[in-house]
DNA sequence: ATCGATATCATGGGGCACTATGGGCGTCAA
DNA sequence: TTGACGCCCATAGTGCCCCATGATATCGAT
């Protein structure tokens, strides 16, 4: 299975560090990589973060756009300029950043979440908040649809 | 027949472990999983297990939506991050996780339920339950439909 | 049909291997 | 000199693998 999926939580040690689940590890070892690129979500107080081809998909929704609009230019700016490196030490952790806490409010500890072709690190409160958010919402919307497809 | 069909329930052993039934165990062997992927049910205090398929079945579903939409990345978010796997060990046991009991009220007892393609784990006691509450919304639909169809 | 032999399965427990976590120490740069 | 960072090893917890046992079902023979 090569795919990044499940969550899980890991403590910040006292020097700043936190081991990337091996699970997740073993995954981008396979891939051939040896250093992770993050993006700060747009939507989500969230970090995306993955191998390089994490850039080649949302490239690929870039170059669907129209190239002189202002919107592609910042997607752009966002994908390249904004993100930052993740560098795997030899026991497979890596150093939490400013960069990172900013953005995800994360402090003491990290909730690591697949995303299929990538994953992603939250707060872990924030997380179980988010989480508690998108199983309402999607109740919501099964509900919704219950509701009009039951008519018949 | 490679379908999941029928109902047990299996008791967790003292150190957290329940077997998945043997039943069950060939028809996941046959596929060539020694994993399964574990999806808390949105609508139902159980759980949705399977092999992988279990997500690309949603896959295509999610494919086919607006990438950008909030939906999507609800979907996504459940289907990928909410989920959990269920690690078959050498005798055909999972260990029951906190991640499985908060969801399903799971303390001793598995109710293993098949659903045709995947299957479900259940308290046995709201296993139970639903299995009344369903019987008898059925019933109360199929007389509805002999009111209206009966005039004939 | 009864009874015994055998295979299959759920359950129990020991022990090893791996992972997360903590900390020491040297190096380089401010 | 001090602090940040990389590399190394130590340790505790727990997850996983292996083997044992008892119950139940299946099948064959008498």
């Amino acid at each position: 299975m090569n795919r990044f999926l499940g969550h899980v939580t890991n403590r910040i040690d006292a020097k700043g560090r936190v081991s990337v689940p091996a699970h997740f590890r073993s995954i981008i070892q396979a891939a051939g990589h040896t250093e992770l690129y993050a993006l700060r979500s747009l939507h989500l107080p969230a970090l995306d973060a993955g191998g390089p081809e994490l850039l080649t998909r949302f490239d690929n929704h870039l170059d669907s756009e129209d190239p002189f609009a202002e919107t592609a230019d910042d997607m752009s700016f966002y994908l390249h300029a904004d993100g930052g490196f993740l560098k795997l030490d030899g026991d497979g952790r890596i150093t939490v950043t400013d960069f990172m806490r900013e953005h995800t409010g994360i402090s003491s500890d990290v909730t690591f979440a697949g995303a299929n072709t990538h994953f992603q690190m939250w707060h872990p409160e924030r997380f179980e908040a988010h989480r508690a958010k998108v199983r309402q919402r999607l109740a919501e919307k099964r509900r919704q649809e219950n509701l009009t497809a039951g008519k018949s």
